[in-house]
DNA sequence: GCTTGCCTTGAAGTCCACATGAAGGTTTAA
DNA sequence: TTAAACCTTCATGTGGACTTCAAGGCAAGC
């Protein structure tokens, strides 16, 4: 197939392409007898690997560093799971990040009070609120305020 | 306290709070006499809100619009709600994306068959991994081959 | 034979989120 | 009084991850 479909395969760009295998991201492609790229599942599968580490907020440097090892003839099982684990760190400590920021925004969006379609529930959470307000030493809405 | 102090207490560079402030991220710092700027807990607070926010991907134009609605005094609670959920879809999605991500490479670290140090949970998931390679019609891990 | 539509490479441009530099002001300590 | 160590604004630079542009090649259809 060329880069034209497989960019409509994939979801990412042509320019993109290129450029990932410029960066060594995937392997060196196939081309035509006029030098055009030829592109099979196996890349489609390796530009999907990369989209999707893309998406979870490796670099580029990191994955092009991580294929390199995984590419390697060499017995670097070792490095490779010291860099796997590192990633995974900094992967997970990015998940915890977002889902702190996920609760923080539903802690809000719960404890709203829309004047345009109140409910009974946003009533009573009214209620609450007020009754918590009188108490009040709570922090964990406060930065915007 | 100065923006220096601010800085060390946030981990947020000086420069990077003046432009939070410029950008409206955050609201606009007291001054003192001579023009410097005196933050207080309310912006360190906001300045941590920020962070957060960031550090789960949101972006700085995101961020300024939300914030926007939120300190605005009209009524506009339906606009704010909806941008919430709105915000909250993307962050639910990133969270899921990178749950992914870190799935696949834990799948891959437990693959994994490190030559020099070799547990006996090592060797016992590697003749399961070859036990399954018979019935093989698994895609799971394949980009990387 | 010319247009359309794909492709190629290489260079240059773009966007974001700051970082850095220039030019200058104030306070503190020697 | 002079240097250090803060601060200010405004302008320009930077790095990453592409995108866009320029200049040209090949194949099909009219």
């Amino acid at each position: 197939m060329n880069i034209k479909e497989a960019s409509e395969k994939t979801g990412v760009s042509s320019a993109a392409i290129r450029y990932y295998e410029k960066e060594s991201l995937i392997p060196a492609i196939d081309r035509t007898e006029v030098g055009n790229r030829d592109i099979d599942d196996r890349i489609i599968r390796r530009i999907r690997f990369v989209t999707q580490m893309r998406a979870a907020g490796m670099s580029i440097e990191n994955l092009r560093r991580y294929i390199e090892l995984f590419d390697a003839q060499e017995d670097n099982t070792k490095e490779q799971k010291a860099l796997l684990q590192e990633q995974l760190a900094v992967m997970e400590e990015k998940r915890d990040d977002l889902q702190a920021a996920i609760d923080h925004l539903n802690y809000k969006l719960n404890h709203f009070y829309d004047h345009m379609e109140t409910t009974e529930a946003e009533l009573r959470q009214l209620e609450k609120q007020h009754a918590e307000k009188l108490e009040s030493t709570e922090q964990a809405d406060d930065e915007l305020k």
